[in-house]
DNA sequence: ATTTCCTCCCAAAGCGCTTTGGATATCCGT
DNA sequence: ACGGATATCCAAAGCGCTTTGGGAGGAAAT
């Protein structure tokens, strides 16, 4: 059923290097020639056999992917989603993962081992810390990378994909702030990832530029469950002076949220306002929660589809992409946010 | 670096043959040999190109998996869980993974796609349902495959790893009525798997041995959510003869079935008992619950492990496994279960 | 008219392994 | 002592692709 090169190449009147420079773009071929190849493996639907390939080029066809098994992160809803869209597209190109599942202790030795092996092109990597050292280190092991998130104190001459946190929270911020709000809460992720980070600094940016200060006791870092946006959406409300608004990481933590104000018999949208972040989990679209949230949007799993396309293009030498990308959130205004209660 | 087969073969002073025979385990070779070649190996790190060895034999030395994408799935809590287990064991044998998502409608196709691109070995299928037609397609597949889970309704003959969730259901409403409970509730997963459907059934069978029937009120069917658990409990307690009992699907479900019950000012293991299944996520760990929670143990990590195991096992030929195997989930109690209140 | 230079194509080597089809040597029974 | 097992090893082919190192033929340059 499936044809080989040499097949096509018989079929073709050609010869097998020839077939094969027509297929792969090289230019010592004739136009005409290309055409009738291309159509050829058109027709006969030709896959290039992957290990084949592999073995003449020493390309692996595959990218390796380093997953944290910490408490919080292997489970996490938003990394099945991320994976989902790095997936589909490496599938795409006919590409293999290596799911490298290790504990964040031997991650170090797991890359190390990953890299040696020869079985994967490039290597992927998230959940990036201030000054994470992973970037040092995969820097020093001559094996392509891409970086979703950047790291914070580093140098900044490595590959990333990441979305402009600052700005999407700066923005979130600011409009609470012109619709009269003063008292500002914040539900963050885990405070050693980058982008809670990020948010915060775009946060107290805002906070800063119209005078206003962030109270600590407004601030909750944790993982990102139902369950923590739940308790932390409490805490603030049992504050003697609780926010009129609140900004939170993930559409997860907001769910928690909702409910604590929804039990506290206060009306979103009025007595208090929300803002989440949306990565576009399809279990959880902010419009349908009984309120329709206002959020800033980016979805975890374009940026894995993309993730893959720019490691694979980077393998593959086709076309070039841009070294580092920073997407920038969509601010989406829906019913949770109104203006401040007046006291 | 890397030595490669013909430069340990020279080493020895033995053909590629006699070499590839020993570590490979072929009879025809003398034990002394044997050892020789097998220490050799050992001494100078060889490793064996995947690349090489896929295009010899004709086996991929990967194993396939289609990751539903169905909201609710793929982004579930236990999915990431169970792949740490596949992925963990695989990295082992130095098995890849092509994971295709698919939404469920393209499944069929993507499947037959999969199995024709001789791109894996074997299949591995979940999140079985009653009478679930992917098991006489894959069948009909002609490529080896592991369902996780097991079907209802059709034939036994195919191979799977499962749990035994009616005994294990069974033996957690037994314990329930043991105690003096009568109105027993059930927070179930999605009514159209068959874990979940086995598990009503294991309760059922415990309820009718000692007379009892399951009100219709008390049962719930949802996505394994923390918000989902809570908002099946708050409608069983807001009944007008609330259940004293409530069995749980997930430890997920029971955070928010706790969270409902106790802010309906009860208190879990006097007036309410509860029991939850425990797919021994790191992340929520029952002993950790403000009351600790009896639980039916079963870790969905291992699984994922095992079924690696026998998939790789399978394809290599190396040593027997059971075709079907059934585990049984451990019964343990801790103190979110008691007697069941006076009246 | 001869040389040089492209353009377009091909034969063959090689990637690192498995496997087929012997070869050689030893040992057996008769 | 001799044909036939038996045990142990090897040379070489082949998996399907890429890539090196030409080579033929025509256009351009001298």
């Amino acid at each position: 059923m499936a044809v080989n090169l040499k097949q096509l190449a018989e079929l073709l009147g050609l010869s097998q290097t020839t077939v094969s420079r027509a297929l792969n773009g090289y230019p010592e071929v004739n136009a005409e020639t290309r055409r009738r190849v291309l159509q050829a493996a058109r027709e006969t639907g030709y896959r290039p056999n992957r290990a084949a390939q592999r073995l003449a080029t020493g390309k692996a066809y595959s990218i390796g992917m380093v997953m944290p098994i910490a408490p919080g992160i292997d489970s996490d809803v938003h990394f099945g989603e991320f994976l989902a869209g790095l997936a589909e597209e490496a599938v795409k190109h006919d590409f293999h993962f290596v799911l490298n599942p290790s504990a964040p202790e031997d991650e170090e030795v797991t890359f190390r081992r990953l890299a040696a092996s020869g079985n994967v092109d490039a290597l992927f990597l998230a959940y990036m810390r201030a000054n994470d050292p992973r970037i040092a280190m995969l820097k020093s092991l001559s094996i392509p990378f891409l970086v979703h998130g950047r790291s914070i104190g580093e140098s900044r001459d490595y590959p990333f994909l990441d979305i402009d946190n600052t700005a999407a929270f700066y923005d979130a911020a600011r409009l609470l702030i012109q619709l009269g709000h003063q008292r500002i809460a914040l539900i963050n992720g885990p405070e050693y990832l980058t982008f809670s980070i990020r948010r915060q600094k775009g946060m107290l940016r805002a906070l800063s530029e119209h005078g206003l200060t962030l109270d600590e006791a407004l601030v909750q870092h944790s993982l990102m469950t139902d369950e923590h946006g739940y308790r932390s959406m409490q805490r603030f409300l049992q504050h003697s002076q609780p926010p009129t608004a609140v900004l939170c990481s993930s559409t997860v933590l907001a769910l928690g949220a909702v409910r604590a104000i929804n039990q506290a018999g206060l009306k979103i949208g009025e007595d208090i306002s929300l803002i989440a972040h949306d990565d576009v989990l399809p279990m959880l679209k902010p419009e349908n929660f009984s309120v329709p949230l206002t959020t800033t949007r980016s979805s975890l799993r374009a940026a894995g589809a993309r993730i893959a396309t720019r490691l694979i293009g980077g393998i593959l030498k086709r076309g070039e992409y841009p070294e580092q990308e920073l997407w920038r959130a969509e601010l989406i205004v829906r019913a949770s946010t109104g203006p401040a209660p007046q006291k």
